[in-house]
RNA sequence: GUGGGAGUAGCUCAGCCCGGUUAGAGCGCCUGGUUGUGGCCCAGGAGGCCGGGGGUUCAAAUCCCCUCUCUCACCCCA
């Protein structure tokens, strides 16, 4: 049995890269308009850095997690997301201290979660993320908002709606999951098994759960937002007031929730059609407390990742072709007809080259049927065929593959030509 | 982690229920039809330990068991 790629990895072929070029071009478009550079951080860290910051409880931790040794015996972890090597990079580099400072960062790489795979969903996976610091305003939660839905409409993808919710201060959530652990305690036995588990980890995601019966037993729990904080309750009024200035179409979730333990306030997540049960394309909210969670000083953030598979495989439900997919001009096949030929081929492939067309040769004697069909093959818009005659006196036949029209040319005027 | 579907030619798949000739089709590939002219058409050809292991049988792609992989869904997430 030959070595075949682990589970949940895929390998992505040319075709299928042009997808990827084209989504991390038009992000650095984007985003550079609204001020982010990007960052490169390590594919991997300690693993405190992620049990610490995501949370020890979540599902991502206590079972996804690719976790190893390293040979000094360092627990290690390849990222399963984006946002806490960020802040730790940032907080490192002392990028954060200054007052009133602002930070717009974004990256794009890969990502690794030991999960079943399923469609849209890999061990190995692909984001784009964006990273927003020092900006507690409403306005900044829209403007996130509001440049994602910009880049998925940059990438052909339409207006989108932006799905939201606010789990308030961390104060606020706190009290919330301490009222819904008092509130369903008593019905715990009437609950679906994925409930009860729910309500010890996450109490905020039952109000998720599908199980008709158990919605019944939720009707009389008084809502997240109704029993927050008073300035949480006026952040999220005035995050909306933002987006509906700001033209972004948005719709109130108030069940949605996000698997890590980080975020506060505003969470948002943006979904579409054509990609199985995980059409998720984008998620994210505000953290405000993380990066003095991580050791560095009270800095209000937020930040989203989008997910570049998930975003190939809209793109191919909506027949959207990667840019820089069309056919380049004056594209020559070169075609030797012989042995004898190949050292003149080779010189006028290389020529062709240098003068910045696409230039394709194969090093192989081939009847001039087979080359010529090799050519057309090939989608070249040019073939030029060298057997012995034109061999004897410098020359090529350069025809036309679109118009059959071929005419004898000099080897040294080939490029000139095709320029 | 749990549950469904599927692994046969480079690709997409038929054959499996009811074991038994050389395991098929379409597409692709190669060659020829045209002494040096592609695409369309016609003819011919190459290419498969039928995912792997074990079992039943005179005989297994086909029946049984195990295993691996892919796939979809649940949980959860990008």
């Amino acid at each position: 049995m030959p070595i075949q790629a682990p589970r949940g990895t895929v390998d992505i072929l040319p075709d299928e890269a042009a997808y990827f070029q084209t989504m991390e071009d038009t992000a650095r478009q984007v985003f550079l308009r609204y001020g982010y550079g990007e960052i490169r951080t390590p594919i991997f860290e300690f693993t405190e850095l992620f049990s610490r910051s995501i949370g020890e409880e979540t599902d991502i931790v206590s079972k996804e997690m690719y976790t190893f040794a390293d040979r000094r015996g360092r627990s290690v972890t390849l990222r399963p997301e984006g946002t806490a090597p960020v802040v730790r990079a940032l907080i490192e580099r002392n990028l954060l201290g200054q007052q009133g400072a602002q930070v717009k960062i974004y990256y794009a790489g890969p990502m690794f979660r030991y999960e079943r795979p399923q469609a849209g969903r890999q061990r190995q996976f692909t984001t784009i993320g964006v990273e927003f610091f020092g900006c507690a305003s409403p306005w900044a939660d829209a403007e996130v908002i509001a440049m994602l839905s910009e880049y998925l409409e940059a990438l052909g993808l339409g207006k989108t709606t932006t799905r939201i919710n606010s789990l308030g201060s961390a104060a606020s959530q706190k009290a919330y999951n301490a009222q819904v652990r008092r509130s369903l305690a008593a019905l715990k036995d009437r609950l679906c098994p994925d409930c009860r588990r729910r309500v010890e980890i996450n109490p905020l995601r039952v109000l998720d759960c599908k199980v008709p019966e158990d919605q019944a037993l939720f009707a009389d729990l008084p809502s997240l937002v109704d029993s927050m904080d008073e300035p949480s309750r006026a952040h999220y009024d005035a995050v909306r007031r933002a987006l509906d200035r700001l033209g972004v179409a948005y719709e109130e979730r108030p069940g949605l929730v996000r698997g890590f333990d980080y975020y506060t306030h505003t969470v948002f997540e943006t979904c579409l059609a054509g990609l199985g049960s995980q059409d998720a394309v984008l998620g994210g909210g505000r953290y405000d407390g993380l990066v003095e969670e991580l050791g560095g000083p009270p800095t209000p953030a937020l930040g989203a990742g989008l997910g570049l598979e998930r975003l190939v495989l809209a793109m191919k439900a909506m027949k959207i072709a990667p840019s820089g997919s069309a056919p380049e001009e004056k594209s020559v096949c070169i075609v030797a007809l012989g042995e004898e030929c190949i050292e003149a081929a080779a010189g006028l492939t290389q020529s062709i080259r240098a003068v910045g067309r696409r230039a394709l040769f194969d090093y192989t004697a081939r009847s001039i049927k087979s080359g010529l069909r090799a050519a057309n093959r090939a989608e070249v818009e040019f073939s030029a065929i060298i057997g012995g005659t034109e061999l004897a006196e410098s020359a090529c036949v350069l025809k036309n593959l679109r118009t059959g029209e071929e005419k004898r040319v000099p080897l040294d005027q080939v490029a000139g030509l095709v320029k």
